[in-house]
DNA sequence: GTTTACGATATTGTCAACAATTTTGTTTCC
DNA sequence: GGAAACAAAATTGTTGACAATATCGTAAAC
């Protein structure tokens, strides 16, 4: 139920050919690991060869992402990772409100046991990479928990969107966060994944709404820099 | 604030090549008429002329549509607008649950009295068509009605989804539901106007959900016929 | 010394031709 | 007469080349 890393149909071992979907995947996990900073310029040769297919195969993903806004495409300038305005981030905060608290009260009538046990593996790996100083490794393990949670919930139709926005948050955090500060405290999951393992649904609901309005208020909206980060007032002193 | 019909940028009056996003939402429209039908070929040769455009054009507007759910793409077969099964019907009723309570919510927060002028003609509209038994114009405005909400509530992020769900709910009711009866009751709308223009949110929301209720209990899920009408089924007697 | 204009380079957007696959129509065999 | 095998047509998928645009470096002008 949760993770699956095969490939399309059933296919021999080799390197295949990553289809647009996965493509689309893979620049998700780069994004939500801040491996690919907000605004960087994502060039079709670059990416040609990176994942060893055609230009029309990228340009079909760079198309797809920036229909999730994930990345901004500029006629005739090219594709850059999407870089949030403070007005975007609301939105997508708002958004998440909306979604997420229920997702969760979904997930605490939906989970099985075996659910539990992995979510709650899933919350080990976390701690550990929080206690191991492993920036990276915690960032993306802990925008997966909400992912895994919406995995959970059994619908397809929020699990894609979930992972929108949680991809989406990324950036904001990238932009908006306090520098060294991971984003989502961890004792938050634990709670959540309590609630879900006693069913109660109410309680996972309103755990995951106060999560998610202390990340909100761990960003500083409302001053920051624009769209392009902008060189003129970064230098201007 | 509610519509926008220009292009991309201000380009003069001709007829020039509609984009990709402009490609996607006629397609959009015209499932929400359904005068597309679930089920129903999209040839690329046939798209091309329609729209006078490039073959190109026309394979990602298809990308895009189908990374949204509303049409279909098969490998080397090609593309079919979307047939939604039970099972998916019941996850676009549960997201549509989920985000356009709290969307109108929103709205009604929100709405300035401008809004509440324009969505009362919107509704006269949906009246009348009504009344004269116009079902497509019916069928279109009832679904437009929620969009407007959604435009009204100034969240991009959610307008988005609030498009894509109420699209795939014209495929569904075209499935699920009773024939000769249209998808939503407009008093139902009417009520959610009235909680809008007191500012009452609550009431919005929980109309909202009422309102979503009743649409899917008017569906015969659980029974029908899966994702390609199955023709043996349907000729077999 | 700074600014503007120009040309070279690189990147993106588009088109047309070709290959691969499916669908359809016909023939052959039982 | 019906079913399987084969061939023809149509449709989709992909590659490569070419045109349009933007970026960068250089040189000329003020």
């Amino acid at each position: 139920m949760m993770e699956a890393v095969s490939d399309t149909a059933g296919q021999d071992a080799k390197a295949e050919e990553p289809a647009e979907e996965e493509i689309v995947e893979r620049i998700y996990e780069a994004v939500i690991d801040q491996r690919l900073p907000p605004g960087m310029k994502l060039s079709e040769a670059a990416l040609c060869e990176a994942f060893g297919v055609g230009r029309m195969r990228i340009r079909q993903s760079l198309l797809l992402l920036s229909s999730r806004e994930v990345v901004n495409l500029l006629p005739n300038r090219g594709a850059f990772v999407a870089s949030p305005s403070a007005q975007q981030a609301r939105e997508v905060f708002e958004a998440r409100l909306m979604i997420e608290p229920n997702v969760a009260r979904l997930a605490a009538l939906r989970a099985s046991p075996q659910d539990v046990v992995l979510l709650r593996s899933h919350l080990a790996l976390e701690a550990e990479a929080l206690k191991n100083n492993r920036r990276r490794d915690s960032i993306r393990l802990s925008g997966q928990f909400h992912v895994h949670l919406a995995e959970v919930a059994g619908n397809s139709v929020t699990l894609r969107m979930v992972k929108e926005l949680v991809t989406r948050t990324s950036l904001i955090i990238g932009i908006f966060g306090s520098p060294g500060v991971s984003n989502c405290r961890d004792e938050d999951h634990g709670e959540i994944l309590d609630a879900l393992s006693q069913g109660d649904g109410e309680r996972a609901a309103s755990l995951m709404s106060r999560h998610l309005r202390h990340i909100q208020e761990h960003l500083e909206l409302g001053s920051h820099t624009e769209k392009p980060s902008d060189l003129a007032a970064i230098f201007r002193r």
